[in-house]
DNA sequence: CGGTATCCCCCGCGATACTG
DNA sequence: CAGTATCGCGGGGGATACCG
């Protein structure tokens, strides 16, 4: 692990702990938010547990996180140091790059699950209606467990269910994975999409109207593609 | 290789490129201007030619780089697109938090032929006396085969020589790696590290005065580490 | 929930030798 | 100079089962 490039340009250095499987993913979770480890899991599904904890000790040993019992001693935490946080602006950079110019989405990139997941980050609850909102969404095109998800909406939380969260659904979002992906990722425009019956609204016109105002996109989507 | 992450984020798109071993080096010195498989080789020196290789077939694939024969159809050449232009905000961000926070520089780290390999491209010859100027450096901690070098400067070009190039030394610099690395990266002064016998100079005085003002050191050499 | 432990396979990658 | 071909190993990492 030391020296495995034989250089000591700052970029080689960084490359032993950035330029590996998952490690950008996880830093990208990371400086989302998450702080546990099947949190992180939700944002990177496809990682085992295994490799995930590999991944976790190597970024503690190099000191981009630090490990804690959380106050309750139930739960380990992962949390941040400067380090850490600077990473933002690689990621930034890399994020950048990867929205102009890699290479175009495949079927097996289309995880609704994982569209979710990034989504709740990026619901902006202060344009909502104060109180409980519960937005329901159906993926047409997926597969049966992966169909119906449901964003539970609070006045400071979004959380995400997979199954009926018990409450009156306020808003349905009726779409194919493909089109709200390239949605999500600014390839289309959203309110284009509902009008042209790409992504179908069920609810009062007044959610109606009001849902494109709550959806902040991708960090990455106001990133003009180059190819 | 498609869709090794099961995300359509574009952070996962780039990273199927850039996230493996050897990556960002090889992009890194493409950036700096080499175009030939072995200047690539230089830059990269523990790197295996049929790794290298594979390596710039992937490059090519997802439009990075073009390939090309030269004019004389004697060698090839490996040309950045846009896309691989753009890729510098990249390795600029990496690095300059491999400056700040990457681990501290170990014995394997401190290739000479490599240090001299990377000088070469950051020696400002406007700054030099007109006609050539021959720069000699002895490594009096290196191995045999690795304690001197000679830059042949010319009014727009500076080559690395590993034999004397056959013409009087100007100026002779006399270090250990250790110490001149540290140099290098910004974390020690030059000038401090002249007048303390760090590093010693032979020639006349007046290219013992102006040779600090050669030396544009690293890249990332003004960026504060933090650790 | 937050991991370990084990098994095992494959392939990433280095080393060496050879070529036009 | 710019690779290709071949070999061989080590360990990266997936799958599964288990644990406090």
């Amino acid at each position: 692990m030391t020296s495995e490039f034989g250089q000591f340009c700052p970029i080689a250095l960084a490359s032993e702990v950035l330029a590996q499987k998952w490690m950008f993913l996880i830093i990208r979770e990371l400086n989302a938010g998450s702080t546990r480890f099947n949190e992180i899991r939700r944002g990177v599904p496809r990682i085992s547990a295994t490799l995930l904890k590999q991944r976790l000790d190597q970024l503690e040993q190099v000191g981009v996180i630090i490990r804690r019992r959380n106050e309750k001693g139930s739960s380990e935490e992962y949390l941040l140091t400067e380090a850490g946080r600077e990473l933002k602006a690689v990621l930034g950079s890399v994020g950048e790059w990867g929205q102009r110019w890699a290479r175009a989405i495949e079927k097996d990139d289309l995880d609704p699950g994982w569209l979710v997941w990034a989504m709740h980050r990026r619901i902006d609850v202060t344009a909502m209606p104060l109180g409980r909102t519960v937005l329901e969404f159906e993926f047409f095109d997926a597969p049966k467990d992966q169909r119906l998800f449901w964003f539970l909406c609070a006045n400071d939380s979004v959380d995400v269910c997979i199954k009926s969260p018990g409450f009156d659904t306020d808003l349905k979002v009726i779409t194919s994975v493909q089109v709200f992906a390239e949605v999500w990722r600014g390839l289309r425009p959203l309110r284009q999409e509902i009008k042209s019956g790409g992504i179908r609204l069920e609810g009062s016109l007044a959610l109606q109207r009001a849902f494109p105002g709550w959806l902040l996109l991708s960090v990455f989507a106001k990133t003009r593609r180059q190819v």
